[in-house]
DNA sequence: ACAATATTTCGATAATTCTGGAAATATCGT
DNA sequence: ACGATATTTCCAGAATTATCGAAATATTGT
Protein backbone atom coordinates (compact mmCIF):
# COMPACT_ATOMS: atom_id res chain seq x y z
CA UNK A 1 0.00 0.00 0.00
CA UNK A 2 1.68 3.01 -1.15
CA UNK A 3 0.74 6.62 -0.59
CA UNK A 4 -0.88 6.76 -3.69
CA UNK A 5 -3.10 3.96 -3.47
CA UNK A 6 -4.16 5.11 0.42
CA UNK A 7 -5.04 8.46 -0.77
CA UNK A 8 -7.41 6.75 -3.52
CA UNK A 9 -9.46 4.63 -0.28
CA UNK A 10 -8.95 8.01 1.48
CA UNK A 11 -11.13 9.90 -0.81
CA UNK A 12 -14.12 6.88 -1.54
CA UNK A 13 -14.03 6.89 2.35
CA UNK A 14 -14.60 10.81 2.28
CA UNK A 15 -18.16 10.72 1.53
CA UNK A 16 -20.84 11.11 4.16
CA UNK A 17 -22.81 8.50 2.65
CA UNK A 18 -19.93 6.23 1.45
CA UNK A 19 -18.88 6.32 5.08
CA UNK A 20 -22.07 5.03 5.97
CA UNK A 21 -22.02 2.13 3.76
CA UNK A 22 -18.76 0.70 4.93
CA UNK A 23 -19.55 1.63 8.81
CA UNK A 24 -23.10 -0.23 7.77
CA UNK A 25 -21.02 -2.93 6.29
CA UNK A 26 -18.58 -3.38 8.88
CA UNK A 27 -20.91 -3.59 11.61
CA UNK A 28 -22.93 -6.55 9.99
CA UNK A 29 -19.76 -8.39 9.61
CA UNK A 30 -18.09 -11.09 7.19
CA UNK A 31 -21.36 -11.82 5.90
CA UNK A 32 -21.90 -8.12 4.69
CA UNK A 33 -25.53 -6.93 3.78
CA UNK A 34 -27.34 -7.12 0.16
CA UNK A 35 -27.31 -3.61 -2.08
CA UNK A 36 -31.14 -3.24 -0.71
CA UNK A 37 -30.66 -3.82 2.62
CA UNK A 38 -27.89 -1.00 2.85
CA UNK A 39 -30.84 1.29 0.80
CA UNK A 40 -33.25 0.68 3.60
CA UNK A 41 -31.12 1.94 5.90
CA UNK A 42 -29.70 5.13 4.26
CA UNK A 43 -32.70 5.71 2.40
CA UNK A 44 -31.27 6.89 -0.75
CA UNK A 45 -32.23 6.72 -4.46
CA UNK A 46 -31.47 3.04 -5.90
CA UNK A 47 -29.16 4.71 -8.53
CA UNK A 48 -27.42 7.18 -6.30
CA UNK A 49 -26.56 4.36 -4.29
CA UNK A 50 -25.42 2.09 -6.53
CA UNK A 51 -22.30 4.56 -7.77
CA UNK A 52 -21.38 4.81 -4.16
CA UNK A 53 -21.23 0.87 -4.14
CA UNK A 54 -19.54 1.35 -7.46
CA UNK A 55 -16.84 3.41 -6.07
CA UNK A 56 -16.03 1.46 -3.04
CA UNK A 57 -16.05 -1.41 -5.16
CA UNK A 58 -13.09 -0.15 -7.81
CA UNK A 59 -11.30 0.94 -4.88
CA UNK A 60 -11.38 -2.70 -3.19
CA UNK A 61 -12.65 -1.85 0.36
CA UNK A 62 -15.96 -3.93 -0.72
CA UNK A 63 -16.53 -6.89 -2.19
CA UNK A 64 -19.68 -8.23 -4.01
CA UNK A 65 -21.14 -11.98 -4.08
CA UNK A 66 -24.24 -12.52 -6.40
CA UNK A 67 -26.65 -14.76 -4.78
CA UNK A 68 -29.60 -15.06 -6.85
CA UNK A 69 -31.23 -11.67 -7.65
CA UNK A 70 -29.25 -10.37 -4.37
CA UNK A 71 -26.15 -9.04 -4.59
CA UNK A 72 -24.15 -8.82 -1.13
CA UNK A 73 -21.79 -6.47 -0.37
CA UNK A 74 -19.16 -6.91 2.35
CA UNK A 75 -16.23 -5.13 3.77
CA UNK A 76 -12.68 -5.22 2.76
CA UNK A 77 -11.69 -5.65 6.10
CA UNK A 78 -7.94 -6.38 5.45
CA UNK A 79 -7.64 -3.33 3.15
CA UNK A 80 -9.38 -1.40 5.23
CA UNK A 81 -6.65 -2.25 8.44
CA UNK A 82 -3.83 -1.39 5.57
CA UNK A 83 -5.30 2.31 5.07
CA UNK A 84 -5.40 2.57 8.70
CA UNK A 85 -2.23 0.92 9.73
CA UNK A 86 -0.82 3.57 6.78
CA UNK A 87 -2.12 6.64 8.45
CA UNK A 88 -0.97 5.68 11.72
CA UNK A 89 2.11 4.44 11.03
CA UNK A 90 3.22 6.74 8.37
CA UNK A 91 1.15 9.37 8.49
CA UNK A 92 -0.72 10.50 11.37
CA UNK A 93 -0.84 8.87 15.23
CA UNK A 94 1.76 6.71 17.46
CA UNK A 95 4.14 10.35 16.57
CA UNK A 96 2.06 12.44 19.23
CA UNK A 97 4.19 12.48 22.06
CA UNK A 98 7.49 10.79 21.53
CA UNK A 99 8.31 10.36 17.69
CA UNK A 100 9.42 6.82 16.52
CA UNK A 101 10.85 7.75 13.24
CA UNK A 102 13.20 9.87 11.89
CA UNK A 103 11.22 11.36 8.80
CA UNK B 1 -16.24 13.83 16.33
CA UNK B 2 -19.24 12.25 14.52
CA UNK B 3 -18.94 10.51 11.11
CA UNK B 4 -19.76 13.41 8.84
CA UNK B 5 -16.65 15.16 10.69
CA UNK B 6 -14.28 12.44 9.68
CA UNK B 7 -15.72 11.74 6.32
CA UNK B 8 -14.86 16.18 5.50
CA UNK B 9 -11.75 15.19 6.87
CA UNK B 10 -11.02 11.82 4.95
CA UNK B 11 -12.21 13.67 2.02
CA UNK B 12 -8.93 16.35 2.51
CA UNK B 13 -6.56 13.60 3.65
CA UNK B 14 -7.93 11.50 -0.16
CA UNK B 15 -5.71 13.73 -2.06
CA UNK B 16 -2.45 12.34 -3.51
CA UNK B 17 -1.03 15.80 -2.50
CA UNK B 18 -2.51 16.72 0.51
CA UNK B 19 -1.77 13.02 1.77
CA UNK B 20 1.83 14.15 1.15
CA UNK B 21 1.54 17.69 3.02
CA UNK B 22 0.38 15.55 6.07
CA UNK B 23 3.13 13.35 5.79
CA UNK B 24 5.83 16.01 5.52
CA UNK B 25 4.24 17.71 8.21
CA UNK B 26 3.94 14.97 10.97
CA UNK B 27 7.19 13.74 10.35
CA UNK B 28 8.80 16.94 10.50
CA UNK B 29 7.81 17.12 14.10
CA UNK B 30 6.10 19.16 16.33
CA UNK B 31 7.64 22.49 14.64
CA UNK B 32 6.17 21.73 10.95
CA UNK B 33 7.67 23.33 8.05
CA UNK B 34 7.09 26.56 6.48
CA UNK B 35 5.01 26.79 3.11
CA UNK B 36 7.96 27.34 1.24
CA UNK B 37 10.08 24.42 2.87
CA UNK B 38 6.75 21.97 1.68
CA UNK B 39 6.70 23.76 -1.58
CA UNK B 40 10.23 22.67 -1.97
CA UNK B 41 9.78 19.05 -1.28
CA UNK B 42 6.90 18.55 -3.30
CA UNK B 43 7.50 20.88 -6.60
CA UNK B 44 4.23 21.77 -7.37
CA UNK B 45 3.09 25.62 -7.82
CA UNK B 46 2.77 28.06 -4.75
CA UNK B 47 -0.81 29.18 -5.63
CA UNK B 48 -2.05 25.27 -6.08
CA UNK B 49 -0.40 24.63 -3.02
CA UNK B 50 -1.73 27.20 -1.40
CA UNK B 51 -5.26 26.32 -2.43
CA UNK B 52 -4.34 22.67 -0.24
CA UNK B 53 -2.87 23.89 2.28
CA UNK B 54 -6.45 25.76 2.60
CA UNK B 55 -7.96 22.84 2.60
CA UNK B 56 -6.43 21.30 5.19
CA UNK B 57 -6.62 24.55 7.58
CA UNK B 58 -10.48 24.82 6.85
CA UNK B 59 -10.85 20.76 8.28
CA UNK B 60 -8.56 21.36 11.49
CA UNK B 61 -5.61 19.22 10.06
CA UNK B 62 -3.21 21.30 10.44
CA UNK B 63 -2.44 25.01 12.10
CA UNK B 64 -0.48 27.15 11.45
CA UNK B 65 1.73 29.99 13.06
CA UNK B 66 2.92 33.26 11.36
CA UNK B 67 6.30 33.88 12.61
CA UNK B 68 7.66 37.00 9.93
CA UNK B 69 7.51 36.35 6.55
CA UNK B 70 7.19 32.51 7.10
CA UNK B 71 4.11 30.69 7.99
CA UNK B 72 4.93 27.78 9.87
CA UNK B 73 2.09 24.59 9.07
CA UNK B 74 2.25 21.75 11.58
CA UNK B 75 -0.19 18.77 11.91
CA UNK B 76 -2.91 18.56 14.11
CA UNK B 77 -1.60 15.35 15.86
CA UNK B 78 -4.60 14.99 18.27
CA UNK B 79 -7.29 15.20 14.89
CA UNK B 80 -5.78 12.88 12.97
CA UNK B 81 -5.41 10.55 15.67
CA UNK B 82 -9.28 11.24 16.42
CA UNK B 83 -10.09 10.16 12.61
CA UNK B 84 -7.91 7.51 13.01
CA UNK B 85 -9.55 6.35 15.81
CA UNK B 86 -13.18 6.60 14.88
CA UNK B 87 -11.75 4.79 11.39
CA UNK B 88 -10.60 2.01 14.16
CA UNK B 89 -13.68 1.70 16.03
CA UNK B 90 -16.34 2.61 14.44
CA UNK B 91 -16.23 1.14 11.11
CA UNK B 92 -12.81 -0.49 10.30
CA UNK B 93 -9.95 -2.20 11.97
CA UNK B 94 -10.74 -4.44 15.75
CA UNK B 95 -13.75 -6.16 14.05
CA UNK B 96 -11.89 -8.16 11.82
CA UNK B 97 -11.93 -11.45 13.46
CA UNK B 98 -13.88 -11.02 16.76
CA UNK B 99 -16.25 -8.40 16.39
CA UNK B 100 -16.41 -6.43 19.78
CA UNK B 101 -19.54 -3.99 18.99
CA UNK B 102 -23.48 -5.40 18.37
CA UNK B 103 -23.92 -2.84 15.20
C1' DA C 1 -43.79 -16.65 -21.15
C1' DC C 2 -44.87 -13.65 -17.49
C1' DA C 3 -44.79 -10.93 -13.35
C1' DA C 4 -42.08 -9.60 -9.50
C1' DT C 5 -37.80 -8.40 -7.39
C1' DA C 6 -32.93 -6.65 -7.23
C1' DT C 7 -29.66 -3.88 -9.13
C1' DT C 8 -27.33 -1.41 -12.79
C1' DT C 9 -26.78 1.58 -16.77
C1' DC C 10 -28.13 5.63 -19.39
C1' DG C 11 -28.50 10.36 -19.80
C1' DA C 12 -28.55 14.76 -18.34
C1' DT C 13 -27.78 18.52 -15.07
C1' DA C 14 -25.84 20.84 -11.25
C1' DA C 15 -22.18 21.41 -8.32
C1' DT C 16 -17.63 21.05 -6.86
C1' DT C 17 -12.75 20.57 -7.26
C1' DC C 18 -8.20 21.12 -9.26
C1' DT C 19 -4.84 23.75 -11.37
C1' DG C 20 -1.73 27.57 -12.03
C1' DG C 21 -0.39 32.32 -13.92
C1' DA C 22 -0.67 36.93 -12.58
C1' DA C 23 -1.41 40.30 -9.32
C1' DA C 24 -1.84 41.52 -4.59
C1' DT C 25 -0.50 41.47 0.29
C1' DA C 26 2.58 41.18 4.17
C1' DT C 27 6.99 41.24 6.32
C1' DC C 28 11.76 42.07 6.66
C1' DG C 29 16.36 44.35 6.15
C1' DT C 30 18.70 48.44 4.62
C1' DA D 1 10.97 54.25 0.79
C1' DC D 2 12.74 50.36 -1.59
C1' DG D 3 13.80 45.73 -2.97
C1' DA D 4 13.59 41.01 -1.74
C1' DT D 5 11.16 37.16 0.13
C1' DA D 6 6.97 34.49 1.54
C1' DT D 7 2.45 33.55 0.80
C1' DT D 8 -2.19 34.43 -0.62
C1' DT D 9 -5.96 35.98 -3.51
C1' DC D 10 -8.00 36.67 -7.99
C1' DC D 11 -9.44 34.73 -12.03
C1' DA D 12 -10.52 31.49 -15.31
C1' DG D 13 -10.79 27.06 -17.54
C1' DA D 14 -10.70 22.08 -17.46
C1' DA D 15 -11.90 18.12 -15.27
C1' DT D 16 -14.29 15.45 -12.11
C1' DT D 17 -18.02 14.17 -9.07
C1' DA D 18 -22.73 13.85 -7.34
C1' DT D 19 -27.46 13.25 -8.07
C1' DC D 20 -31.47 10.74 -9.58
C1' DG D 21 -35.43 9.50 -12.78
C1' DA D 22 -36.19 6.37 -16.35
C1' DA D 23 -35.08 2.51 -18.82
C1' DA D 24 -32.53 -1.67 -19.08
C1' DT D 25 -30.71 -6.02 -17.31
C1' DA D 26 -30.61 -10.10 -14.51
C1' DT D 27 -32.82 -13.56 -11.66
C1' DT D 28 -36.47 -16.16 -9.58
C1' DG D 29 -40.95 -18.46 -9.08
C1' DT D 30 -45.19 -19.86 -11.39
Amino acid sequence: MDLDHAARCLEKLGHPTRLRIIRLLVRAGPDGLSVGAVQEHLGIPASTLSHHILHLVSAGLIGQERRGRILRCTANYPLLDSVVALLTEECCAGLTAGRKRAG
